[in-house]
Formats: structure tokens, C-alpha cells, sequence
DNA sequence: GTGAAAGCGCTAACAG
DNA sequence: CTGTTAGCGCTTTCAC
């Protein structure tokens, strides 16, 4: 059984209280007696038990994190991204993956909710009064969504999609597909309505390819039709996607890209892996799992020390304006294209 | 806040511990009460706390996955069978990621240790004496790594060795060349002696072309080495490295397989996803996590209930066998050769 | 600056 | 079958 607090006490010959303090608020305490209890602590390898002072501080110092599918590359990132920004702050992650089910997903936040201080869910696929309803019993952070003001950390598409855009009509590309991903993803509709704009502003004809899953194989089923389109270039809702573009197109003997040009989004590992290379909009995923946390942590320490409420002496109004903006608790990532070679000059 | 067991209490007219029976123990209470605590349990949405649990059963009903790094596609496997199957036993799970660093590997082991009941350690770094402090200090399962007698889950490799030589030799190979993974991998000496068995015992010449990292960049090191060896086929230390492999020989103008075949190890997804597909050995990633959960589970069962100390009423020298087989605890899982693309036969 | 006492939410004897 | 009592390991008043 490991070391509790009694035995360090005992063995410091101080009162369990003093230990604590010695341990979690050192200045409360005498030095020489802070110095005896910490050498105490090290010799019996003590650590407090978290669990017991979660229990009477209401905070676990631990986290959970929610995503549909760790076989994505994309999430796995995320989570490194977490997991390292939640080390530095030592507050330890559960992780759930929810198979892209959204049934599981709510079961899941619900059994997590009750051992962790908040919760982060990634690219979650509950729908708005779900979600709703979970923000309101604990504190979440979003990542790759935006809904209602609930906290998020998300990508902004409209600049990715701006430079695959002007990349694709520098070599001549006049004519773009767009192979949507799941119709309830919000980042799908993101990426294509930021595509769109882009698309109208720099004078290219876009067509949209359905919705197709997010894997491989959505990538093998959208290729015929991509094909049909005419479309000289083709834009995938994710790397994954933009493989199976590859490989579909691979079978039916054209060729990447001199026949046609594929761009995806994400830029996983595997994008270098692959021939030909993909060119890809890179996404910072593991930033993203940092900020995640980082937010999340600040919404916790908010809530305990609750920033003051407005009606200082000087109006500022200024100042107030920025607030307001920082309150929304939205922090937006952009993405940056890496040209690689599967973009190539249009074909004929 | 959320709905404590006094709640309940109150609501059902009932003690707590009325409650507590009623929800973990339902056969010790009178069929009404038992109704009555439930339906006054689901109105109020309530759920036990189990943290405040775990202090008094000493089961906190959480375990700890501890891994080397999430971007190498093999680990999210292992992680999906570990949830899978915790969350059937409604265990909850914290993963750390250690970065590939052994240091990290055992502050995370120790951070966790005190607030689950037990971990797996996926193919851990630590050296033998860390190991063996972990192993007495926490119930731990390994995965991916035998070590005297701490419980584990490995891969097999002698047989999917064998199978993979077979293929090659069926295909005309003499001379097979072995990319290594870290020295200090417990899995690269299994994957290597294996195959240096099924290499003797097929009549082959076998060589090793020393150890790289596990990643592609190991691969792209390695394929001028193995080009060298004059080996018309090559068998990776994992899928990663195999697309390092066919990276590099594709820069220098080889082609797999006509000039060279590439065997991988894992089976990732992605093994799919390249041209030419990977021929590899397909490992059961998944299951492997899901028995280290059982295995881990069954050790915690057996540390609350222990076996009856042996000495029945019959000699039995052949149960006792059996029992003390069962009793090292090492599950072994076999792989499969999946044939792909990436073999041929032999350039002569 | 330090100790004694109370209690976080829950379960496990022990009586009845 | 059910209620009372005690206590898991820890922090936090409240006195001294």
C-alpha cells in the first residue's frame, strides 16, 4: 500500500494538516518544518492520493477528451497535442473514442463528466440540444466545431482554402471539384463554404461532389464522379479522402498529375508517404489539442476565481469591446498549404 | 452540482446505504425499495461518484495505457481494443504518450499509478529494474514485451515469419535482407530471431542490415544498405519502415517488385494506401489490446478473490500443469501474411 | 505557524 | 432486509 499522508505525518512528527500544507501551499508554513515534512514525503515516496482531494477540493486534476475515431491520423495528433499540454499543468487525460457513433459519444461524456473537471470534444457529432445540454452540466471545450458560444478551438478554412485556391489557378486550373465530407460534419461544411468563397473570388468554376466518408474508401467512391466533372483539379475533404481519390484514379490508369491534380486537407504523416506526395493544407492539430487544454484549464481557474464583474473607475470603452471579444473563448488556427506533387500543371 | 447519494436517499425515503446496496448489490434489497431507489436514482439523474467509491473499495474502476507515440498508426489500434473492451467492463482509461522518451515513460507510470487499479504498458522502454519496481509496486500488463514473469500480451512472430519466408521463397528469393528496428527493442530481437529461424529452416541466406528507427526516415536510411546486400527481397522491422523503403528505392529509379520485393510487419492501415501496396503481416493489434484489458481485469479479480491455495483432494498432477501454465500469464497472439502488391518474383 | 475537528461521497461492518 | 456507525485520504475552517 503506498505512503498516505498519516504516515508522512507521523513520520515529520507534525499533524496531517501541516503536511498538507507544507505540500500544496509551502508559504503557510514554518521553513524548517516545511523542510522536515518535504523529507519526510521524499523518503516514503508519498503522493497525494488524488482522488481524496478531489473529493473534498471538487477539482480531479484530471481531463477528459472525446473523438471519433482514433484509426483517423488526424485525431492522434490532437491527442499528443493534449497530452502534452495537460502534462505540463500535471493533470492527467482520459481518453474515449467514440467510433464515430454518436449514441456512444453522449454515454461517454456522461460517464466521464463525473471523474474529470472538464471535458474536450473533439469533432463531436452530437447534435445542437446534446450538446447544449452537455455544456450546460460541465465545462467543455470544442475543437473543430463551433456552436452557440461554447468554448472552441477551431480552423479557419477560409485562408487554406484561399491558397489552394490561387495554387491551383496558378497552374492553370479553371475548373475545381470539391468532394464534401459527412453532411452533418461541421468542418465539411466549413471547408466548403470557405472553398466557395474562394473559388468565387479568384474567378474559378467549383463543383461539389457530394458527401462522401470520411476514409479511403469515400475517396475510391467519389473518383468517378470527380472524373465525370471535368474538373482539372480536385479538392478532398481530408487526406484520407484525397488517398482514395488517388488510388481510384490509379485503377482507372490516369495519372496524378498529369491528368488531373488532387489536394487534401490535414496533412498527415502518410501524405509524404504516398506516391505521388500529397499536396495538402497542413493543419496544426497538436497546437490545436494545446490551446484546447490551455483554454479549458482557464475556464476551470475562472470559475473558482471569477474575474471581477465591469464598473471600474474610467469608462474605457475600448477595452471593454476587447473582452467582450476574448469572452467569446474562440481561437481560430489557420492552416498553410505544403505543395507537393500531386498539384501540377492543368491538364491540357 | 450533481446528485449525491443523500439525494437519493432523501427522494426514495431510504438510507444511504439502502441506496448503495440497492444500486451495487440490487439482490440485497427488497424488490419495492429497489424500484423505488432506482427510479428516484434516474430522475435525479444520478450516478456515484467513483472517486469517493474507489477510496473505500480501493478500486478506483480506471486504468492506465502507457505508450511510446500515437503517430505511429500501430498504437491507436491498441488503444481502440483497449477501450473497446474496458468500456464493456465499465472501466474508464487513461492513455499517456511518452514521446519515445523512457524517462517520461516511468514519471507518467508513477503520476498514474496512484489513481488506477492497474496498467498496461504497451511496448514500454524502461530498463529490467524499472520494470520490476512498476510490476511490485502496481498490477501492470505488458504488451509487445515479455519480461520474466510480469503478465503480458506479445505477438508471436515465429510463425508469421515462417509464413512471410515462405511466400518469398515460393517466389524465388535466396537472399532476403532484414532491417532492424532500435537495438533496445524487445520486438525487433523477437521479429529478428524469428525470421532468422525460418530463414535456417528454409534454406535462405539471411542478412541483417543493423537497426533504425521505426519510422520511415528508418527506411529511407536503410535502402541503399539493403541495395547493397544484393538481396532481392527485403522484410521491414515494421510497416513505417517498409514505406521508408519504398520511398528511397523508388528515388533511385528501383521498382517493387521487379527489381526488389518489400515485406512489412503490422499491417497498418495506410499499408493499403500506398502503391504498390504492402505486402506485411498483419498483426491483431486490436486484440491484443483487448485481452491485455481481460488479462489486466482477471489479475485485479484474482488479487480481491485469490485462488485456493492448492493441496485438494486429488494429486491431480496434471491440473497442476495446466494451472501453472495458465499461471505465467502470457497470452500469445500470431500473425498473418497479407499478400499484396509489393512481392514478386524474384529479379533474377 | 500549527493542531483538532469536521466532512467531501461513498461503502462496509454491525446491529437490529 | 434495512438503518446506524465508522472511516477511506485528504483539505479546510477554526481555534490556539
Amino acid at each position: 500500500m503506498a505512503a498516505t499522508i498519516r504516515d508522512v505525518a507521523r513520520l515529520a512528527g507534525v499533524s496531517t494538516s501541516t503536511v498538507s500544507r507544507a505540500l500544496s501551499v509551502p508559504d503557510l508554513v514554518n521553513a524548517t518544518t516545511r523542510a522536515k515534512v518535504q523529507s519526510a514525503a521524499a523518503s516514503l515516496g508519498y503522493a497525494p492520493n488524488k482522488a481524496a482531494r478531489g473529493l473534498i477540493t471538487g477539482r480531479t486534476g484530471n481531463i477528459g477528451l472525446v473523438l471519433p475515431d482514433l484509426a483517423n491520423p488526424f485525431f492522434p495528433s490532437v491527442v499528443k497535442g493534449v497530452q502534452s499540454r495537460a502534462r505540463a499543468a500535471d493533470v492527467a487525460v482520459f481518453v474515449a473514442d467514440t467510433d464515430e457513433n454518436d449514441l456512444a459519444e453522449i454515454n461517454l461524456v456522461r460517464a466521464l463528466a463525473k471523474q474529470v473537471d472538464g471535458l474536450i470534444l473533439c469533432s463531436p457529432r452530437a447534435n445542437a440540444d446534446e450538446l447544449k445540454r452537455i455544456a450546460a452540466e460541465t465545462t467543455v471545450v470544442l475543437v473543430n466545431r463551433l456552436f452557440d458560444d461554447i468554448p472552441a478551438v477551431v480552423f479557419d478554412h477560409q485562408d487554406g482554402m484561399r491558397q489552394a485556391v490561387a495554387h491551383l489557378v496558378a497552374l492553370g486550373h479553371q475548373r475545381i471539384a470539391w468532394v464534401g465530407g459527412p453532411v452533418s460534419s461541421w468542418s465539411s461544411e466549413q471547408r466548403g463554404s470557405g472553398l466557395a468563397a474562394a473559388a468565387a473570388s479568384q474567378g474559378v468554376e467549383l463543383v461539389q461532389v457530394g458527401h462522401f466518408p470520411p476514409y479511403y474508401d469515400g475517396g475510391m467512391a467519389a473518383a468517378d464522379q470527380v472524373v465525370a466533372t471535368g474538373a482539372t483539379a480536385v479538392i478532398a475533404y481530408n487526406d484520407l479522402v484525397a488517398f482514395g481519390l488517388l488510388g481510384r484514379l490509379h485503377l482507372r490508369g490516369l495519372s496524378v498529375p498529369a491528368d488531373i491534380s488532387v489536394v487534401g486537407i490535414d496533412d498527415i504523416e502518410a501524405a509524404t508517404m504516398v506516391r505521388p506526395t500529397l499536396t495538402t493544407v497542413r493543419l496544426p492539430k497538436q497546437q490545436a489539442g494545446r490551446l484546447a487544454v490551455e483554454l479549458l484549464l482557464s475556464l476551470l481557474d475562472e470559475a473558482v476565481a471569477p474575474t471581477p464583474e465591469p464598473g471600474g473607475d474610467s469608462p474605457g470603452s475600448q477595452p471593454d469591446r476587447a473582452r467582450a471579444e476574448a469572452k467569446t473563448n474562440h481561437r481560430s488556427l489557420t492552416g498553410e498549404l505544403m505543395v507537393r506533387d500531386s498539384t501540377g500543371v492543368a491538364a491540357r
